[in-house]
DNA sequence: GACCTGCTGCGGTATG
């Protein structure tokens, strides 16, 4: 390319094979993805210049004027919109002279709003949530008029999520506006790029997919606790690793000590400067419920390698590459393998250097964990980002956004929606129903005229009509939706971070608390603020927050199973295996070990109850299905009641009285287990659970997208009360007058798809009736089941309703009594 | 052989 490989040579930078594909796919007007495996954002910007570069060289078609914006660049962090900025305007800017390169996201300066709003800059780095603020100004078509590129970067976090559809509506406007618009993506590893690439495309689009080619080196690796036959064989926080944990970070520059929560990252932090106070100022903090001020320092200090270890949550998966980074130790399992080896990229971030991940387990059956993610990772079985199908909140917040840029007639808009993946099958009757929505509120709300968003002209174009209803849905664009949170503040003024409102309820004046990696003193709380000092002495409660309960993939659990598969064949490979053998060995011997070939189940009778286990290695979400289906079904065939306990690896029933397992299980194959059958799947999952408090829960975050609900001014937050109020009026309104409403299906849908996994749960049934049933009766808990029964006092889900409690209770005074 | 599980990301009014 002209000027190009010079300005490579120059700098004595080889140009990839894989570089010039793009650049020539780019050239010739193809829009693509580029699968990266390797390289900063910062390479990234460079060489992307370098495109841009010769994109400039060459003449513009019926493009008058010369200046305005050309190339838009997506990313999905703000730190990240930063970081690109400066590696395109620092490194790059000789490839691009007389441009300017500006980034606008939500902190954007107003200096340099002001700027951006007299010329837009040539480049423009952003979130996707401002570029649909940006469609949502009047003058919207005028100022992308030029645009020739857009480059989507670490597509791979935004394509699973309506963040994701919110940028595919976004790009399908673009694309209306430039039809020559070349688009590309830049992916992480994942199990179907193809779906990710027509995600980015749209669904009649043809793309490239280049392969990065360098294919990065990957280790990962287990500390295996000292005495692992006395490894506990429930719990997760691990504080048992600590002494390994510590000497791991003192052979080491710079350690990063991911945990999966924020409870337990504030435990680790607490408990390692105990054990090293000389480590104070040189090991940290990092979770997103920290102040934002308190993570800036952290992140600058991994930049400049002032730091020794940082103690952090999936804040630092993402983003900025901090170079000095040389360790990555995970702590509990990493639940998939697509995120364990983005973490061990945080580590070796640079050509030619090794990433390496370090598992540590926090209990024995994390040793088989990691040893099946050992394989896994090696077989590079990485699971897939299922992109959300049509979610119509996202449609109805893009069509009150559409009216305010500029406006919309119904059938060309139908048409431009429809070329965005996720609503390729969109009918014309969803596509009304939609219209209808957001024009009169539907039909249960056409009186408020705050619901009629949207108002078509004589010409049928549809605008908004009022400035204050604009407004309004400026300040909700987005679809992240989180929990109304409270602010933490030292009463002589700094920020520490935010907690949820529910656990300072909890607290009483006086009262301690961990944060921030600091013992706390609560003293009060004032407007959705809590007030706290510096505390001595006794550590107190630890702040819990309400986050997902994310299940381990099914990628790692198959691997899991194998490795156990390879066990009872008296295989034992590596050190994970050899140090978690003795545990196998007893639940080999008092049970049976759960292979791909073979379900075990157990059951038990001790004080408690009748107790019945199994295995079916699928996850805690399908678990949690599978065991309230099971107890419903076989409630239907008898009277029984049972209280459930799931973790990843099974589920436990318990019933206070004798339930004929036996004669259950009595098959010897799953296709012989009535229980197990997929047939009324659908109807006995809605039925034995409650369906209707999961969708309305999960109707909140829908009205919120959808923008039913105002969240409040900045700086005036409302409360969970407040916002939870209006939710479940909007929900009783629409179950009671507006039953076709979509956004109640939706609710439903998603429930099914993503909290009970739907099809995954089908899947397992499906793979129950072909496996052997191996079932055995225990006199006491084996190592499989008591992390159950543990897991149980911490969360007592039942689905004993309170009349069958009464009657239960009565019918034991009854036997009490006697005759 | 009884536990301190539950992530991340963005965006914004109107001024006295």
């Amino acid at each position: 390319m002209t000027g190009v490989d010079d300005w490579f040579a120059a700098r004595g930078w080889t140009v990839f094979p894989f570089q010039r594909a793009v650049w020539e796919a780019a050239l010739a007007g193809e829009s693509g993805m580029l699968h990266a495996t390797t390289g900063s954002g910062k390479t990234y910007a460079v060489w992307f210049a370098a495109l841009l570069r010769a994109m400039a060289a060459q003449p513009r078609k019926d493009k008058r004027k010369a200046a305005g914006l050309r190339v838009l660049w997506l990313t999905p962090m703000r730190a990240l919109a930063a970081d690109t900025l400066r590696a395109l305007s620092d490194s790059a800017a000789d490839l691009l002279p007389g441009w300017t390169i500006d980034a606008r996201t939500g902190d954007t300066s107003s200096a340099a709003r002001a700027r951006q709003a007299r010329r837009l800059p040539e480049a423009l780095v952003t979130t996707p949530e401002s570029l649909s603020l940006m469609l949502s100004k009047a003058d919207a078509q005028e100022q992308f008029s030029l645009l020739d590129m857009v480059i989507v970067d670490e597509w791979h976090e935004l394509m699973g999520n309506k963040r994701g559809v919110q940028a595919q509506l976004a790009l399908a406007r673009l694309r209306n506006w430039n039809p020559g618009l070349v688009v590309w993506g830049l992916s992480a590893t994942l199990g179907n790029l193809q779906r990710a690439q027509e995600a980015l495309l749209g669904p009649a689009a043809h793309g490239t997919i280049v392969e990065g080619s360098l294919r990065k080196e990957i280790v990962v690796d287990t500390l295996i606790p000292a005495n692992p036959s006395r490894f506990p064989w429930a719990g997760h926080l691990g504080i048992q690793m600590l002494g390994p944990v510590i000497a791991e970070i003192e052979r080491h520059a710079t350690t990063l000590v991911f945990c999966n929560t924020r409870s337990q990252a504030e435990l680790w932090y607490q408990n390692m400067l105990e054990a090293r106070p000389d480590w104070a100022g040189l090991i940290a903090l990092h979770h997103g419920s920290l102040d934002k001020e308190v993570r800036d320092w952290v992140e600058l200090g991994l930049k400049r390698g002032t730091l020794k270890a940082v103690v952090c949550t999936s804040s630092l998966d993402l983003g900025v590459d901090f170079l000095p980074v040389e360790r990555v130790l995970q702590i509990g399992s990493a639940k998939g393998i697509a995120r364990l080896l983005q973490r061990a990229g945080r580590s070796g971030h640079a050509p030619g250097r090794v990433s390496r991940v370090t598992l540590v387990p926090t209990q024995s059956l994390e040793l088989l964990e990691a040893a099946a993610a050992i394989q896994a990772v090696q077989d590079r079985d990485i699971e897939s980002r299922p992109v959300p199908d049509k979610p119509l909140d996202v449609l109805v917040q893009h069509l009150v956004t559409v009216a305010l840029g500029g406006g919309f007639t119904s059938a060309a808009l139908y048409g431009e929606v429809r070329t965005a993946w996720s609503y390729r099958e969109l009918t014309p009757e969803e596509w009304q129903w939609a219209l209808d929505f957001v024009a009169r509120g539907g039909q249960s709300l056409t009186v408020y005229p705050e619901y009629r968003r949207v108002l078509p002209d004589e010409a049928g174009v549809y605008r908004v009509p009022d400035a204050a209803i604009g407004r309004r849905h400026r300040m909700g664009i987005g679809t992240i939706v989180s929990e109304a949170m409270i602010q933490v503040k030292f009463q002589s003024g700094g920020r520490i971070g935010t907690v949820e409102e529910g656990f300072i309820a909890r607290l009483n004046k006086g009262d301690h608390f961990l944060f921030g990696g600091r013992v706390l003193e609560f003293l009060r709380v004032h407007e959705m603020t809590a007030y706290v000092k510096r505390a001595t002495g006794a550590r107190g409660a630890v702040p819990r927050w309400q986050g997902g309960k994310m299940p381990m993939s099914s990628e790692l659990a198959h691997a899991a199973l194998e490795q156990m598969r390879l066990a009872t064949e008296g295989i034992v490979r590596g050190p994970e295996m050899a140090a978690v053998r003795p545990l196998l060995d007893i639940q080999a011997r008092w049970s049976a070990l759960p292979t791909p070939q073979r379900t075990v189940i157990e059951s038990l009778h001790s004080r408690e109850g009748h107790h019945l286990f199994m295995y079916p290695f699928a996850g805690r979400s399908v678990h949690i299905g599978l065991a309230s289906l099971l107890s419903w079904r076989m409630g239907r065939m008898r009277p029984a009641t049972f209280s459930i306990a799931v973790n990843d690896y099974g589920f436990e029933l318990l019933a206070p009285e004798e339930v004929p397992w036996p004669d259950v299980f009595a098959a010897g194959t799953g296709s012989g287990v009535a229980l197990f059958t997929t047939e009324g799947l659908l109807e006995d999952v809605l039925a034995s659970l409650n369906a209707t408090e999961l969708s309305q829960r999960r109707f909140r975050e829908i009205a919120r997208i959808a923008g039913l609900i105002f969240q409040g001014y900045p700086g005036q937050p409302k409360s969970n009360r407040q916002l939870q109020a209006s939710s479940s009026l909007f929900f009783e309104v629409f179950r009671k007058h507006d039953a076709g409403n979509l956004l109640l299906t939706q609710a439903q849908r998603e429930v099914l798809e993503q909290e009970l996994e739907l099809k995954r749960l089908r899947a397992t049934l499906e793979a129950l009736q072909a496996r052997a049933v191996s079932y055995h009766e225990t006199k006491r808990a084996t190592p499989f089941g008591f992390a159950l029964m543990v897991e149980r006092f911490r969360e007592k889900l039942s689905t004993e309703k309170l009349s069958d409690r009464v009657a239960r209770v009565l019918r034991e005074l009854e036997k009490a009594a006697g005759p």
